[in-house]
DNA sequence: CGGATGGTTGAAACCGTTCAAAATCTGTGG
DNA sequence: CCACAGATTTTGAACGGTTTCAACCATCCG
C-alpha cells in the first residue's frame, strides 16, 4: 500500500523498497481538514512539512489591501516545498480548497531521513525543482499571456498533473475551483474569468458545468494546448517516459 | 579571499572554514561572457551549475511567438537553481544581461560535495528555497499589482539584493537593465515602462538617468516600498541581521 | 558623420476592470 | 415540499490602464 505521495516522488527517481516504507510511515496519520481552512499561515515558522494526500490545497500570498495571488496548487501527492528546512517565517500561507486529508511531517524526521538516505534526498530535490519549474511557467503565463491563453494553460496543466495521479477519466476531471479562485491564480478578475470560460465553451474547446458536479471535459486537447502555447517540458513528469507533449493515453507507469 | 558566491551562501547558514574553501575551489576559474549571450539554452541538458561572480544574468522563457518572460535575475553571488541535479532538459534559458564572469561548476563535483558535507547541502537548500520565495513574490507582483507598483517593487528588491553583496551606495545602484528588459520581467510593454518610470520620477521617488551612467537613486525608500506594498520577509537575507526594513507590519521574531 | 540601440512622445484601440444587478444552484429548517 | 439565506455564476454598461503603432529624439560608437 504505497501512498500517493511516494508514488509522486518516484516519478522523479525510483526509490528502494526500504525508503518507500519509511516515507510511507511519515504520512501514515493524515489530518482531515475542511474546505477553505489554513494549514500553515504566513509569518509563522512551520514545524512540519505539508503533504496533501486527498483533496486540493494551495499556496497563496495576500497584499495588504486584500488582493490575493495563488502561487501553487497542491494536488493529492504534492508536498509543500521544503521551506520548513529553513526554520524561518513562511512567506506565504497554505490553505485547503476542498475538504482534504493532509499529513504533517515533522521537519526533523523528514530531514533526518533525507540526510541518511540519498535516494530520499534526491526525491526531495526532484520534487522541489519541479515545483520551481511550475512556478516559472506560471510567471510566464501570468506575465505574458492573454486571459484565454492563461485559462487554457491552467486547465491543460491540471489535466496532465491529475493524469499523473490517476484523477482523470480520458480528458475529463473534477475542477473544484471557483471562478474567483481561478482569477486569483491567473491575475484576472472573476468577471473576466467567467466571460473567458464562456468563449472557450463556445469555441468547442471545453465543457464545464459550473454548478453541479463541477466536471470539466476537455473536448479538444490539441486545440487547448495550442491556444495555451503549452510546452510540457516543465512538468517533466518522469525520466522514464521522458514526457514531451500532449502525450495522451501513453502514461505507462 | 572568499568568493561572493560563498558569502552569499553563508547568509543562510554559516559554513565551516573547510567547506568554504572547497566551494571556493569550484568557482576558481570563471569564464568571461559578453553581454546578451546565452549561458545555458532551454531544451538542453546542462552539465554544469551556473554561478554568477560578476555582472548580471537572467533566466528567461520564450513563447513560440517570441514573447519573452524573464523569471529571475542572477546577480553576483547568485547561482542558477540546482536544476542540473535532474539531468533533464532545461525548461528555460540563462543569459547574460551585462558582460559577466560566470563559473560553471560540474554537476558531479557540486553534488559530491553536497552529499559529503551537510553544511554545503544546507546552503544549497537555502539558496534554492530563497530563489523559490523570490519567484513566488514575483508571481504576486505580476499577477496582482499595477504597473507602478510592479516597477517600485522590482527597484526596491534590487536595492536590497544588491545591498547584500555590497553593490550599492546609500540608496543608489547601477541598474543595467533596458526598459525592454524591465518590461519582460514585469509583464508590461516597454512603452508603458517608460511612462511609468516618468511618473515615479515626477513623484520624487527615484532618480534615474537612462542614458549615461545608468545610475538609479532611490530618493524616497519608504515611499517606494509603501507603493510596492513591499514585505521583505521573502528575501530573508539572513538569520543574523534579521530583516532590515521599513518593516511596517512589525512581526515578532 | 551615419547607423544602431534605446528612450520618449502622441493618439487610437482594446482588453480587462469595475460596479451593479440578476440568475442559478446548494443547503437548511420549517 | 417550500421558503429563504448564502455563495457562485452570469449579464450589462461604462470606464480606464495598458497596449499598439508610429514617429521622433538622444546617445553611443565605429
Amino acid at each position: 500500500m504505497v501512498s500517493v505521495w511516494v508514488r509522486r516522488l518516484e516519478q522523479g527517481t525510483p526509490l528502494p523498497h526500504d525508503d518507500r516504507c519509511r516515507l510511507d510511515e511519515l504520512v501514515a496519520a493524515p489530518v482531515p481538514f475542511e474546505a477553505d481552512r489554513d494549514v500553515v499561515v504566513e509569518g509563522r515558522v512551520s514545524p512540519d512539512a505539508v503533504v496533501v494526500l486527498q483533496g486540493w490545497a494551495c499556496r497563496y500570498k495576500l497584499l495588504s489591501d486584500g488582493r490575493r495571488q495563488i502561487t501553487a496548487f497542491l494536488l493529492p501527492g504534492d508536498m509543500c516545498d521544503l521551506h520548513v528546512f529553513l526554520e524561518q517565517p513562511m512567506d506565504h500561507s497554505i490553505g485547503t480548497l476542498t475538504p482534504a486529508r493532509v499529513a504533517l511531517v515533522p521537519r526533523d524526521r523528514l530531514l533526518g531521513l533525507a540526510r541518511e538516505r540519498w535516494p530520499v534526498m534526491q526525491a526531495l530535490w526532484w520534487s522541489t525543482l519541479r515545483g520551481e519549474a511550475i512556478l516559472r511557467e506560471w510567471l510566464a503565463v501570468v506575465g505574458r499571456r492573454s486571459a484565454a491563453e492563461r485559462i487554457a494553460h491552467l486547465l491543460y496543466e491540471l489535466l496532465l498533473r491529475l493524469q499523473a495521479v490517476g484523477l482523470t477519466e480520458d480528458h475529463a476531471y473534477v475542477l473544484p475551483l471557483t471562478q474567483a479562485e481561478i482569477a486569483d491564480t491567473l491575475g484576472l478578475t472573476p468577471v473576466h474569468v467567467n466571460r473567458t470560460l464562456q468563449t472557450l465553451r463556445q469555441d468547442g474547446l471545453i465543457e464545464l458545468d459550473s454548478f453541479g458536479n463541477r466536471r470539466l471535459t476537455i473536448l479538444d486537447p490539441e486545440g487547448l494546448a495550442a491556444l495555451a502555447d503549452f510546452d510540457a517540458r516543465y512538468l517533466r513528469s518522469s525520466d522514464r517516459n521522458g514526457a514531451k507533449l500532449p502525450d495522451r493515453r501513453r502514461t505507462a507507469d
